[in-house]
DNA sequence: GGGGAGCTTAAAAATTGCTTAAAATAATGA
DNA sequence: TCATTATTTTAAGCAATTTTTAAGCTCCCC
């Protein structure tokens, strides 16, 4: 697995590739943006890891370009704390998670194996935890039973499983889900996640839809941080 | 139940749409290789029926493409050689049986019987709770006395049955019952859910059909979950 | 305690499915 | 071949469900 960090402060550029290289990771390193952004192009990366604050080009830009190349790779990026515009930037612009400084180690590990392991499950079904959807029949098992869902509903728990362990941003499902591209104050989605946590709550399934506030929504896999 | 049939010959062709037709399937032709390959890796069919010596892509090469994508669906071919190692290529290819020219146009349904009976392992009827049908026949049972339904009416029933316990969308239900392959705002499909409902709930089968709203349809065996 | 984001509820609006009747098409028999 | 019958499709009104809107409430974070 090969990673790229872009980070001008190289202390903790350098802890990274360390701690990072420890773990049998290959760790490629870019002290701003601009060159960030050619080597995440040129070369092929499993995980782009980048600070937001950089010089010659800012994370978010490095983010955005590398979207419009039309790079699918997984984007996780460091924010100084107590910004959440930021983080509602950076994820709009296509990064998948992020991760606020200062952070565990362990946390940022954790992280990076949750990106890495969704990148390889192309199974016909998916699932989160006990709960299991199938996009051909429509269906919805909590364990063994099934649960009903409106269109809407469904759509919107598998845009969410599908992007299961990252963050999705209301904007995002608003496009994704309802097809909106201009900015609306409409309020659906809150009516929407009302709606299927009661239903998935009364299946069994527990809560498993969390809300991050200001941003939007995830479900984690459970046994995972 | 929806067949592709790819053979260049139209008398043959015609022979089999009209022979087809006439037992309830839904069969669509195509008279060269690459058309049936394209054909088949973008529709849903039950069935394959190709032609061993076909212009543009050999009934060999066909085969090898679709199941080169994974596609499982049964492929009956038929040859005129009856050459041995043209059969073992064949099958070896991925076809599941095959027939000789000249051949009885009995044995070829019976020979699509055994491909659509291993489908679902269940024997020549099929069966969801109290009711059976028998696609041999064209004959519906609820327990002991017999329902009499029209050709549409018995296809639609067929194809729910066969998919029993999955969901039937409505999408699905054009193509596979009506042949039908592009948008459409026809309501038939309502219309004949009403007439089959009718029909089996004085049959004394009860509402076995039930609806999924936005979705289609769906026949569930009844005791399991 | 105040502001804002999210949650919940109720009701209006929109959509989808059900039913019926009648028209169009196909099959049957004299 | 033509008339009769059966089957299939279309269309429209009605019923039920889903989706959206809007307003008040709650909770979290300053």
């Amino acid at each position: 697995m090969r990673l790229l960090i872009i980070e001008d402060e190289p202390g903790i550029a350098g802890f990274l590739k360390d701690g990072l290289e420890e773990e049998y990771f290959a760790v490629d390193i870019a002290y701003d943006g601009k060159t960030g952004l050619d080597m995440a192009l040129i070369n092929e990366y499993d995980l782009l890891i980048i600070d937001w604050m950089i010089p010659a080009l800012s994370g978010i830009e490095v983010c955005r370009q590398v979207r419009k190349a039309g790079n699918p790779v997984p984007i996780l990026f460091l924010t100084a704390k107590d910004t959440l515009e930021d983080v509602v930037f950076g994820l709009d612009a296509g990064a998948n998670d992020y991760i606020k400084k200062p952070f565990e180690f362990e946390e940022l590990l954790a992280r990076i194996r949750v990106q890495l392991r969704n990148k390889n499950q192309n199974d016909d079904s998916l699932s989160a935890g006990i709960l299991t959807i199938n996009p051909v029949t429509h269906q919805v098992f909590c364990g063994s039973n099934e649960i009903t869902l409106t269109p809407k509903e469904f759509a919107l728990l598998e845009y969410l499983i599908r992007n299961k362990d990252r963050v999705c941003t209301r904007s995002r499902i608003i496009e994704h889900v309802w097809d909106i591209h201009f900015d609306s104050d409409t309020s659906v989605i809150d009516v929407y996640i009302t709606f299927l946590r009661r239903k998935l709550e009364a299946a069994g399934a527990g809560n498993i839809i969390q809300t991050i506030r200001g941003v939007g929504y995830i479900v984690r896999e459970p046994g995972v941080s």
